[in-house]
RNA sequence: GGGCCGUUAGCUCAGCUUGGCAGAGCACCGGACUUUUAAUCCGUGCGUCCAGGGUUCGAAUCCCUGACGGCCCA
């Protein structure tokens, strides 16, 4: 017996085949339409108070979304990426045309050619006088007025989420607004965008961990990348004194609120300038991203204001330690005697971990929440910041910064350190510090990159900003799934099933006991997929395949 | 890593406290309808109640284990 899901496409099938023999081809390969319906929309109301003007005659297109027929007359809903309008269809003009209109499905897409008219009780409407199918549509919409809610579906299958909620296609246009406004900006200001490696050979320029891959030409293993710092650097050595890239990087970590294992990052260098320069760009951009994507330069998010106009705050990291967990900096100069101190002030310090993964530990857990309101953290420790020049007042620290607003980080930038001897050092103290602290994260050396560096690097500011968190929070989200279309989920059950039915099908000819058989199937899933379904149940399906 | 919540028809959700024939709306199917707009009216059909195990005469409901997702904490 076939489920509900599966007769509701049957039904369809049945329209289909049913239009076939009306002649009708139900996915034509083109069709022109005269205008977006955002278009048609405007027409009209421009036409509003003319009694005598000629009638506007056009073309649309779109999706159907709402349906109301009726014996001689009907109307529908047609939706493109612009808008929505009315679409009215009487028998008596579209004559045997009016019959498609009983083989048509909600979601199928359809041209409606005819004349722009408002309908009796206002409705701006066109009227058909010809109505064609451009897509068949198989399988059943959500419900039309709630939309698609479960949130694993909207994740798993963006597009019903998209198309059901107009919410949610909004924000993805945002999404695009704010990454073409930071394009327009940098472009104004004479960057040049390029394009590096995403499969490198080591993946440096940050602490975190790769996804590993391999070339089967070169017999080599690569990584994704995790940062693209050192290849735009050596573009600023090569003389491209002002570039960009807006890209993917990956790192093999845990999911959350706020991180997905691939994001996007921007990263700008530009030479002959420092922090200070890099620090009025990112105040100056933001504020003029947020300003021409929503109208001015306050954000409703999460119950607060935030308020993106310039100057933003700016505090030194110790003074910011101090101030919200009651640490000096300067006093715990160890590891040691650091973490005692945290666990005093309340910070559950677990293991050894090195000096610069506490203070990361205390800034996450203390200073962040906090940062609401934009906010630049400078002067970090050199141990955390092996990419950054130190500063002459004290070696022990960078020109660096951070800023924080919501309570994420969004923006990482420091004076690029240039001293090839210098950097040679501090990529050396990384790999000694993953000597000591196995399980962490630090950079690691990349020789192609110090070889260049000792050409000469120009005193050069850099930048790392997080797209995905910025647009979290111009469009009101917490959630980093609700600003990446197709965020990374495991494995549903479905999916396990479906793997594990397969392998029973392909392998049910073999002469076992159903025990016996059952035992095979486990051994041969891999221990991922084991983890994830029990004997009984994998018994069960085999018990099942048999009976059928 | 810990805690809490959710998973029932294609979709949105009741039902679970107190075990006793599996429910509603939308969508679908049949009929009526020439200005509706979440169209309306009449009628029909639709289920692996997330999975596995247990308790029970009897489990969507109670117990245990697990998966996925959400939220909170570390």
């Amino acid at each position: 017996m076939p489920d509900r899901g599966e007769e509701l496409i049957t039904n369809r099938l049945e329209k289909l085949s049913r239009i076939k023999d009306m002649g009708i081809d139900p996915y034509p390969i083109s069709f022109g339409i005269t205008n977006t319906i955002s278009q048609a929309l405007n027409l009209l109301d421009k036409n509003k108070d003319g009694i005598d003007k000629d009638p506007i005659k056009v073309v649309l297109a779109g999706r159907l979304i709402r349906l109301r027929v009726m014996g001689k007359a009907s109307f529908l809903d047609l939706r493109d990426g612009t808008g929505v309008i009315q679409g009215y269809l009487r028998k008596d003009l579209l004559h045997e045309n009016y019959d498609l209109l009983k083989e048509l499905d909600l979601w199928d897409h359809v041209g409606i050619s005819g004349e722009l008219i408002f309908t009796q009780t206002g409705e701006p409407s066109i009227k058909a006088e010809n109505l064609t199918l451009l897509s068949k549509s198989l399988r059943p919409p959500p419900d039309k007025w709630h939309g698609l809610k479960d949130v694993e579906l909207r994740y798993r299958q963006r597009e019903i989420d998209l198309s059901s909620n107009d919410d949610v296609r909004a924000r993805f246009i945002k999404r695009s607004r704010i990454v073409s406004a930071i394009r327009s900006f940098l472009d104004s200001r004479n960057f040049v965008e390029v394009e590096t490696p995403v499969l490198v050979p080591v993946a440096a320029g940050a602490m975190a961990k790769p996804f590993i891959t391999n070339h089967n030409a070169l017999n080599r293993t690569l990584y994704m990348r995790i940062a693209t710092e050192l290849y735009l650097k050596r573009c600023i050595i090569g003389g491209l004194d002002r570039v960009y890239e807006i890209g993917r990087v990956f790192r093999n970590e845990g999911i959350d609120l706020s991180h997905n294992p691939e994001y996007t990052l921007l990263e700008s260098y530009q030479a002959y300038t420092d922090l200070q320069g890099v620090m009025e760009m990112v105040e100056s951009m933001i504020s003029i991203v947020v300003d021409s994507v929503n109208g001015n330069t306050n954000v409703d998010w999460n119950d607060h204001v935030i308020d993106f106009s310039t100057p933003w705050a700016k505090i030194r990291l110790q003074d910011a330690i101090r101030e919200f967990s009651g640490i000096d900096l300067d006093e715990f100069p160890d590891p040691s005697s650091l973490a005692g101190r945290m666990r005093e002030a309340g910070i559950a310090v677990t293991q050894e971990v090195s000096w610069g993964r506490l203070v990361d530990k205390i800034i996450s857990d203390k200073v962040e929440p906090h940062l609401i309101q934009p906010t630049f953290l400078i002067d970090y420790p050199a141990e955390m910041s092996p990419l950054a020049k130190r500063k002459t007042s004290d070696g022990n620290y960078v020109d660096r910064f951070e800023a924080f607003i919501g309570g994420m980080e969004i923006g990482n930038a420091y004076s690029e350190l240039n001293d090839p001897i210098d950097q040679r050092i501090r990529f050396q103290s990384q790999e000694e510090l993953r000597d000591q602290h196995a399980d962490e994260d630090f950079d690691r050396i990349d020789d192609a990159f110090l070889d260049a560096l000792e050409y000469g690097m120009p005193p050069t500011g850099g930048l790392g900003l997080g797209i995905d968190r910025l647009v979290m929070l111009l469009t009101d989200q917490k959630n980093i799934r609700e600003v990446v279309l197709f965020p990374h989920l495991s494995l549903s059950q479905e999916e396990i099933f479906r793997f594990v039915d397969d392998l029973i099908t392909d392998n049910r000819q073999l002469p076992m006991s159903t025990d016996e058989f059952t035992e095979y199937i486990y051994k041969a899933l891999t221990e991922d997929l084991r983890s994830r379904i029990t004997k009984d149940e994998i018994q069960n399906r085999v018990e099942q395949a048999n009976v059928n």
